[in-house]
RNA sequence: GCCGCGGUGGCGGAACUGGUAGACGCGCUGGACUUAAAAUCCAGUUGUAGCGAUACAGUGCGGGUUCGAUUCCCGCCCGCGGCACCA
């Protein structure tokens, strides 16, 4: 009988009695350190996909530890943030109490899938004892000048009524609640991480265990384009256009210029614009547009002509008209761009709508003319009317002229990305409070590093203001205090850090998590750093995984770490959909309660089962059904040993097996092909079945049975601790050793000889494994079937593949 | 539009660097056991034709390379994810 309710009781009390997953620390052995995102407890508690990667690290990490490693494979609490917040404020409880309880379920939860968590490291964000640290980093690069205090607008949530940072945006909406997200001034904490754009961008190239994927999300997020910034000097004036550009060899084509609304020589130029209110009804006009209205492709570009001035192309000297358009973001290059209407569609389109000139200045090479283009003919090509450059290649054009630029001091050249910095103020409570004073005579002054943590105070309403402040600034006894620079009166700085914060970093405290005097030992973080194996949502790609890299590398500097990427190797875990193909949510009704599962069909079968349901990165939808099937599986393991060890008459063949699934197994896991694992060992445990039923035997004794349980082991760990025990084995499974596989078992003497004639299979024939050409030549005429292809027929050409195939090519 | 990933039975999915397509699981069909059912065990299960051995077709579509292509190349179609007036 597999009694999988009072089994698992059984063990996961006894492996937490004998703190059999307390993080091994024993020098002589190598380390591991697997590592799961840590999830944000929300209020709605697991459904059935949050486990699956923590099912796979969990199995990864019982083998390290079976394979005689030091496995650190800790968990903890992304606890700090909106939803956090929101869902107190919505049940009217304290964020910190929500949190709690929220956190008590999802380790309940946990615990009852059977992972080996070492719950003697948990951290948890909202600990003071845990932001001390995370306060003592952001005044560090405060300190460094990469945290800046920065008027620009920055984008708004009118819900969460908060600032956000680009990564919190999906689509111009707010990633949290789906509001249009607006754009509003306001003073911000901002972290420069476009400083460290070029590492984070070129440092990818020293992660080839990342998934491809990922790190092209990273680079597409990064955006690094290579250019020249040009001066488009404005006629009459000592004042110039600055135009960024990647296509510098277009030049000689360009009919106009463009300044973004935005941009504040706009303004400058008022004076000077002889149709001013024209171009306040477009300022206007914009202005009432949202960002998506701003950014939707497919509408009609619109613009303004400044009357009255021109702008002087440095290369030709010809002085042209200045736009004012939307379709010029103020937020990337310089809010200016050279408009080249022949060889760029967005200027193409602007200029026939608007009668600008259209002048070829790069010509095809196939199509000289450029007709079969439509007029915009956007590739490289040989340059025309472009003076001294005429006939130049585009590529050797666009060095010649940067050259030139910087030579005649009119330009140079330029790298943009995409990125921008990180707006890291929130307007909201459940965050870090920010450690920093503003003084009316010492400026912004640091809370000093002895007074940290900076606790977050208690506080009456902890809802959100609205007025662009933190709850927190209600405080007035905890906001207005002495300066400690100079004693006169100052006030703290009230917004508090985005929920991102707490994440950059936790992978290096679960080294040190009790550490008072510095974020991480060095000697510890030496031993157990970089993180060896990282597994999470694909969501984070563009978010956590680049503010993290970003943070390393800051640490890294300041020599805190001593390696400058923290996650070695990284795997994301593909979603598991409800069973109508849709995301489980609420919404739909749709969600798969773990908890239901465990009690009905045992933690084991479903660990068994989310490893099963396909390959690991990739989505699947739930089906209970396949649930049953593990299930199945296991108790098909379960009857094998039902009354322990069975005699034993010994069989070559299963024995042969055994070996190969030790195999397939262990390799199978090191390369996370989890579901091909778990049929393997099906297969085996199929096997023994019918051997079993056929000779009501064993085909190999107890010892070998035991190593089809310690493979089994990390997948379903209850189960086959419970028959290791059975069988009379001593002590944990988990703490006995990964068995070997015997390759001169593995091999084998027969095999099936597939014969084809041009190509197509026509018989197989069971040979020798190591046959040789001419033998299988003359198997293969004796075989009947295959005399038939070659009745009247000649072999013109043989193919041989030892142990696999024979081809024979008739004529 | 750009970048990435994918398309294989009724379903989830296997198939190592080109070498027996459909492993394993679900579902379905039949059988054994049972008074019966469940469970279990055994057999079958890509399509078409045939009682059958077998033959032909078959991995999104159209071509190509090869003795041989799910795998490689060229041109398309569809789905998913990311980025997007980024100059």
């Amino acid at each position: 009988m597999y009694d999988h309710q009072n089994l698992e009781k059984k063990w996961q009390k006894r492996w937490q009695d004998s703190a059999l997953y307390q993080t091994g620390t024993d020098p002589a052995k190598p380390k591991y350190y697997i590592l799961d995102m840590f999830p944000y407890p929300s209020g709605a508690g697991l459904h059935v996909g949050h486990p699956k990667g923590y099912i796979a690290t969990d199995i990864f990490a019982r083998r390290r530890m079976m394979q005689g490693y030091n496995v650190l494979h800790p968990m903890g609490w992304d606890a700090f943030g909106l939803p956090a917040e929101n869902y107190a404020i919505k049940n009217k409880l304290h964020p910190r109490a929500a949190t709690a309880a929220n956190i008590a379920t999802f380790k309940r939860q946990l615990g009852l899938l059977g992972l080996s968590y070492g719950w003697d490291r948990e951290i948890n964000t909202t600990d003071p004892k845990y932001y001390k640290w995370t306060q003592w980093a952001f005044l560090e690069m405060w300190k460094k000048g990469l945290a800046y205090e920065s008027s620009e607008p920055i984008n708004w949530c009118p819900s969460c009524q908060t600032g956000l940072a680009n990564e919190d945006l999906e689509d111009g909406k707010c990633e949290r609640c789906g509001s249009d997200v607006e754009q509003k001034p306001m003073r911000q904490w901002v972290l420069r991480i476009t400083d460290y754009a070029e590492r984070l961008l070129a440092d990818l190239e020293k992660l080839p265990d990342w998934e491809e994927s990922i790190k092209e999300m990273q680079k597409n997020w990064i955006g690094r384009s290579e250019g020249a910034e040009i001066d488009f000097k404005i006629k009459d004036t000592d004042q110039a256009i600055k135009v960024f550009t990647t296509r510098v060899d277009t030049i000689f084509g360009c009919t106009y210029v463009v300044l973004a609304p935005e941009n504040k020589l706009v303004v400058a130029l008022k004076e000077r614009v002889k149709n001013w209110p024209a171009v306040e009804a477009y300022l206007a006009e914009v202005k009432n547009k949202t960002d998506l209205q701003r950014t939707d492709l497919n509408k009609e570009k619109t613009g303004v002509l400044l009357e009255g001035m021109q702008a002087v192309n440095p290369f030709s000297g010809e002085a042209v008209p200045i736009f004012i358009a939307d379709y010029v973001l103020n937020s990337y290059g310089t809010g200016a761009v050279m408009a080249v209407p022949a060889h760029d569609e967005r200027d193409f389109e602007f200029a026939e709508k608007y009668a600008c000139r259209i002048r070829k200045s790069v010509a095809s090479l196939d199509d000289p003319e450029n007709k079969t283009f439509g007029g915009c003919y956007t590739a490289d090509g040989v340059l025309v009317n472009s003076g001294e450059f005429s006939g130049l290649s585009s590529e050797s054009a666009r060095l010649r002229m940067a050259d030139w630029l910087e030579e005649k001091k009119c330009g140079l050249r330029k790298i943009n990305y995409k990125i921008k910095d990180w707006v890291y103020s929130r307007q909201r409570y459940w965050g870090e409070p920010i450690p920093l004073i503003h003084c009316a005579k010492c400026g912004v002054v640091p809370v000093p590093e002895e007074e940290l943590p900076l606790m977050l105070p208690e506080v009456d309403s902890y809802e959100p203001t609205g007025t662009g402040e933190s709850p927190l600034a209600a405080i007035t006894d905890w906001v207005n205090i002495k300066c400690p620079s100079c004693g006169g009166p100052a006030k703290r700085e009230t917004n508090t850090m985005p929920q991102w914060g707490g994440s950059c970093w936790y992978y290096l405290r679960y080294i040190d998590p009790d550490n008072n005097e510095a974020l991480v030992d060095k000697q510890k973080e030496a031993y157990w750093s970089p993180v060896d194996f990282y597994v999470g949502g694909a969501e984070h790609a563009t978010r956590h995984l680049i503010y993290a890299r970003f943070w390393h590398k800051f640490l890294y500097d300041l020599g805190v770490v001593s390696y400058d990427e923290p996650f070695t190797k990284l795997k994301h875990v593909g979603l598991i959909m409800g069973e109508d193909g849709r995301k489980m949510s609420k919404r739909w009704g749709n969600v798969i309660n773990p908890d239901e599962m465990v009690a009905k069909f045992g933690a084991d079968a479903l660990r068994v089962y989310e490893m099963f349901m396909g390959p690991f990165e990739q989505a699947a939808n739930w089906n209970t059904n396949g649930l049953v099937g593990t299930r199945k599986f296991l108790e098909k393991i379960e009857r094998l040993s039902a009354e322990g060890p069975l005699p034993v008459k010994e069989d070559k063949k299963l024995l042969s097996l055994l070996h190969k699934t030790i195999k397939k197994v262990g390799s199978d896991i090191e390369n996370f092909r989890l579901n091909t694992a778990v049929s393997a060992l099906m297969i085996l445990a199929n096997e023994l079945t019918e051997y079993r039923n056929a000779h009501q035997a064993w085909p190999f004794d107890a010892a070998r049975f035991s190593c089809l349980l310690q493979i089994l082991a990390p997948f379903a760990p209850h189960l086959s601790e419970e028959i290791w025990e059975r069988l009379g084995n001593q002590g944990s499974i988990f703490k006995s050793v990964w068995p070997q596989f015997d390759p001169a078992l593995i091999k084998d003497e027969t095999v099936n000889l597939a014969i084809s004639i041009n190509g197509k299979l026509r018989a197989t024939i069971e040979a020798a494994a190591d046959i040789s050409e001419d033998e299988a030549v003359v198997l293969a005429r004796d075989n009947e079937a295959i005399q038939r292809w070659l009745a009247g027929k000649e072999i013109a050409k043989i193919i041989f593949v030892p142990g696999k195939l024979l081809n024979l090519v008739v004529k």
